[in-house]
DNA sequence: GTCTATACCACGATAGAC
DNA sequence: GTCTATCGTGGTATAGAC
């Protein structure tokens, strides 16, 4: 495997062919999706030749989820870790929504402040997969969410336990896609909100704004579907006599 | 343009090639994205010859947008018309923000709800193209869209009086966010969630879930960015002595 | 105007030489 | 480990048949 012998010389290798490789991938793969990305461009990016991606990673799908493995698998056990400890410091009283929100989302931004690991660039990258319709993606990264979200869904239900479980596990997939659509960045759509560039640039004031919308919805009463699940055609219900 | 000679027989011609193209189009589009999809496997699906495309529809591209364009163009013009009557009908008072909600959320689950307009599953591949990474589709979408929140937008800036304009748009964000990535579909991710296939399969059920969550989150009360700019480096701050 | 056959270049993937 | 050569498939363009 990686790593089973050491390099003879410590010195400081600038970067071999693999690193070179995912963080050619990373940029390119951020910029453009995972379709439209051709591994000749990452090779040539990464000055390195075509055939080492099969080489090193085996097909352009394991190279992807080897770009984003190498972020996400940190971040996701830091946000457990947080909320663990989180949850340790407010024992014996249960955790509030807003800390366990919290657990979710400081990883986050700390990731996104810290180019080293990738920056808010990895977060759009991260976004974008999410949404992804290739059936590969969103195997790997039900994968790579089953534990943390099963973990944050168990901290939600002792905060809320009058929430019917179901309930609970929409509203986590509503957060969950408002939080990926976020991140993926705006681009265009960033003009239909009207927002300038400067605003939509800053990840950490978006999911300041983002964690009190959530919550918001998270913490409000249960909708009464049963009533509400016929929709007149276009029809007003409760409309005044005037 | 279209329809400028009528055919000789109004004879039931059941599908020209232009139509076919397009039907073949969005089924495929749909099941497997837009880079996934080959223009082969659109023409054999639709029997009609490779160069059909170009020649009606110029790129693959192209043929995307007006795929798109079919259903989305009446949807954004019912829920345009939709907002204006109920706006009518509440007057002289403002509209309140879930009868404004409504009127962004009826338009789709009619549309859902009728297979000959392309049914849920043109929904999810308006969710999907609303996610996609891809600047035509982002460029594309922007210019579908402006109308329509626009207005929307002036709905809610009368309801919400004391919310300033960019909070709202920050909201309107969010909302866009989660409503398409619950239109996408969920497939693996669905898993994540615990959902059974039969829970998530009825879009009417799943919308009437999202509008409460919605509502909650756009009426909440503005958060204190300035002073939660900073954000502790996994610092507990309201942390209890113990 | 419509449609077809066909050619072109870029893509992902792989085999085999070095 | 690295590289060249090559295969099948992709989107696109065009010449020409009806």
């Amino acid at each position: 495997m990686v790593g089973s012998i050491v390099p003879i010389a410590g010195a400081p290798r600038p970067a071999v062919t693999k690193d070179r490789i995912l963080d050619a991938a990373e940029a390119l793969f951020m910029e453009h999706g995972f379709e439209a990305t051709s591994l000749r461009s990452i090779t040539a990016a990464a000055a390195v030749n075509l055939a080492a991606v099969n080489y090193h990673f085996g097909t352009k799908e394991e190279l992807f989820q080897t770009v984003l493995t190498r972020r996400l698998d940190p971040l996701n056990q830091k946000r457990v870790d947080l909320l663990t400890r989180f949850e340790r410091e407010a024992a014996p009283e249960v955790l509030p929504c807003d800390r366990i929100l919290s657990a979710m989302f400081i990883p986050a931004l700390e990731l996104a402040r810290d180019p080293e690991r990738g920056g808010k660039d990895f977060l759009r990258l991260l976004g974008r997969a999410y949404a992804d319709p290739a059936p590969f993606i969103r195997a790997f990264l039900a994968g790579q969410y089953a534990v943390m979200i099963a973990r944050f869904k168990a901290a939600f239900a002792r905060a809320l336990p009058n929430l019917p479980k179901k309930e609970l596990s929409w509203r986590l997939h509503f957060i969950m896609g408002a939080l990926s659509y976020t991140l993926a960045g705006t681009d265009a759509l960033r003009l239909i909100a009207e927002l300038t560039p400067a605003e939509t640039g800053n990840d950490e004031v978006l999911l300041q704004r983002l964690a009190p919308f959530l919550l918001a919805g998270l913490q409000s009463p249960v909708p009464d579907i049963a009533e509400a699940a016929r929709v007149p055609k276009s029809g007003p219900r409760p409309k005044p006599p005037k």
